[in-house]
DNA sequence: GCGACGATTCGCT
DNA sequence: GCGAATCGTCGCG
């Protein structure tokens, strides 16, 4: 099952181009294989976070803390971090060693291993199992243990796999959710989603 | 050491 | 639509 799907080798993360890498990320395979429970889902909902000049991002202003650190590591490896206190977040690290981006993962669909993510959510609605990016992780088994990790390998817990790429005019770009503390950069235009991708996260149009 | 806050989610009104 | 939940991280001193 797994072997049909072929790892995104570390050199797509390398460019320095963040939006664009984002939008390459959608329709891509995010794939888990944690406590023995193969998930393999499709990426249909990105943001961009790009440092140093970003204020919405944790290293803006290139700001190292035992927690950004990640951040800098070279393209193709997990940022993952807790929010609220409850959530976890899943990011790709982009770019090369010391440049400080990254891609929030905010939503997939499901496409095998639907059982073992029904579980994890333990909720009914299906549409509900993944349309955020806290769901995202609960559903796939992600946690901060698996942080700072290499996504190129298939044989590791959590890999990202190649599929083509989508049309542009099928892509959605618009201002990133939760980010109004964030002031002229929260209207960047850095998330991305498929569109009329019934997986993807509320709210559909964010305003500042 | 302490206080403020968050790249969110869920349940209730 | 609104508020509570819940705790690691960060800045201050």
């Amino acid at each position: 099952m797994s072997n049909n799907y072929k790892p995104l080798p570390k050199e797509f993360y390398l460019s320095n181009d963040v939006c664009q890498l984002a939008q390459l990320l959608l329709g891509k395979y995010l794939i888990s294989k944690i406590d023995k429970k193969l998930c393999v889902t499709k990426i249909v909902e990105t943001e961009a976070y790009k440092a140093p000049e970003d204020k919405g991002s944790h290293a803006y202003n290139n700001k190292i803390t035992a927690r950004t650190n990640t951040m800098f590591a070279e393209g193709g490896r997990s940022y993952v971090y807790l929010c609220y206190g409850i959530h976890n977040m899943f990011n790709v690290v982009t770019g090369p060693t010391g440049t400080a981006h990254a891609i929030l993962v905010r939503a997939v669909e499901p496409i095998f291993g639907i059982k073992f993510i029904a579980e994890r959510r333990n909720i009914k609605d299906i549409k509900n199992l993944t349309n955020g990016p806290g769901k995202v992780c609960h559903a796939l088994g992600i946690t901060r243990e698996d942080n700072n990790k290499q996504l190129y390998l298939d044989n590791k817990k959590i890999y990202l796999a190649d599929n083509n790429p989508l049309n542009t005019k099928d892509i959605y770009k618009g201002p990133r959710v939760g980010i109004a503390y964030a002031e002229e950069c929260a209207n960047w235009p850095f998330r991305f989603y498929i569109k009329d991708n019934p997986w993807v996260s509320h709210p559909k149009i964010v305003k500042y």
